[in-house]
DNA sequence: TTCTTCATGTAATTAGTTACATGATTGA
DNA sequence: TCAATCATGTAACTAATTACATGAAGAA
């Protein structure tokens, strides 16, 4: 890693985490772009999602680092890339796997409208509320298919299933959390008045809400 | 809303959610940026995180929106600008708070390195664990110290106590989990050999999660 | 043989971050 | 009175997204 301790500006060329994110996958196997683009829907993307465009960018960056290689094949008159990891570029992996990272970082557009329902009507927040309920069963459904898999020693990757189960199992209570809280808002928000701003929040939830945060 | 579905690209000066936070802030009351910027650390950071200088560029749109209003103060020598919501601002929002919004959208560097840990070591994996649990940590105490306010009637914003408890409901929970999973992963790891691409999965705990999928 | 979906890649644009700069205030 | 922190704002840069374009393969 580049020292930009001095105040250097960072260089066009800079890794970064999603750089990071794509040479783990080279690390498993080589892999064409649109290959990475299926695992960033699977797999990837649960965790660090990003657009498919990317994924057709940052094999180029690991290239000019020298942590991958580029293969160019030909599928009738058009042109594919396979991109291999290096010697170099594992290193680089494990030496990246060796730094703690940063924590985990929320963007939750609908509970942000929930948040800020007293400006909005009740059926607006529980509309908002009812469409993470829905996210939340789709994804546990793909989930859930994966788990069997694995259960059964079918998933893709054996090899990996040890770390697979791992972010399986918190994207599992990942899921039945949201599932669980708009169960839950839903149930509070169906109990207010009309217009949200005259709700009152149930001093019993909000000791509940502090009792939780012990642990 | 404009409508992109003809292809037209969007202007420079489009509204993203990330204007509407800032919108619905203003709906509580108005603030300068840097007010905001304080909101964004203790409160709004949580579910929809942004770097402060768009708390300078924000309210910009707005008011070229005519959905805020900017007066400028003076304090010394510098100058102090204050935004305010408009009537039209308020509709806007109301507008915006009507269509339900996108699911929560995740990114988990620490848990991405416990993914790829098959390429590195056991030990960087279960710093990786340790650095997400001491993070769960330092969230649910500034999170608990909030809890208790609002149970004991102290909270700021009052008024919007009903709204914010929901959120505060899905964070304190949110928080729970992740320390949870911490906890369990690190269990886990500790008993995988030295070389994460060793280790096989436990097929109970494998079972495990197929069950809590199952909702 | 035509339509749709799979597969591959680039270009244009923007949303967002990092870095910088500096006045005001407070406390040792 | 000096240093640290609070407060305010802009400039430069880039990471990322959206949109576009098109060949190949498979299905009707």
């Amino acid at each position: 890693m580049p020292d930009y301790s001095q105040g250097e500006r960072m260089s066009r060329t800079t890794l970064t985490t999603t750089s990071f994110a794509i040479l783990g996958l080279l690390a498993v196997q080589p892999w064409s772009s649109y290959e990475l683009t299926r695992q960033m829907d699977r797999s990837l993307g649960r965790i660090w999602p990003r657009a498919q465009s990317k994924l057709y960018e940052e094999p180029k960056k690991l290239v000019h680092h020298g942590l991958a290689e580029a293969s160019a094949e030909r599928v009738g008159l058009r042109r594919r890339t396979v991109y291999t990891i290096t010697p170099a570029g594992r290193e680089a992996l494990s030496a990246w796997l060796a730094s703690p990272g940063s924590g985990p970082v929320l963007e939750f557009e609908q509970l942000l409208k929930v948040w800020f329902s007293d400006s909005g009507t009740r059926t607006g927040a529980l509309a908002s509320i009812a469409a993470a309920r829905r996210w939340a069963e789709e994804r546990n459904a793909e989930n859930l298919v994966a788990a069997r898999a694995y259960e059964a020693g079918e998933g893709p990757f054996q090899a990996r299933a040890a770390q697979t189960m791992l972010a399986g199992a918190f994207l599992t209570d990942y899921y039945a959390l949201v599932a669980h809280w708009a169960d839950w808002a839903s149930d509070v928000v169906a109990g207010w008045p009309e217009d949200p701003a005259d709700a009152v929040p149930d001093p019993a939830a909000l000791a509940d809400i502090a009792r939780r945060a012990q642990w």
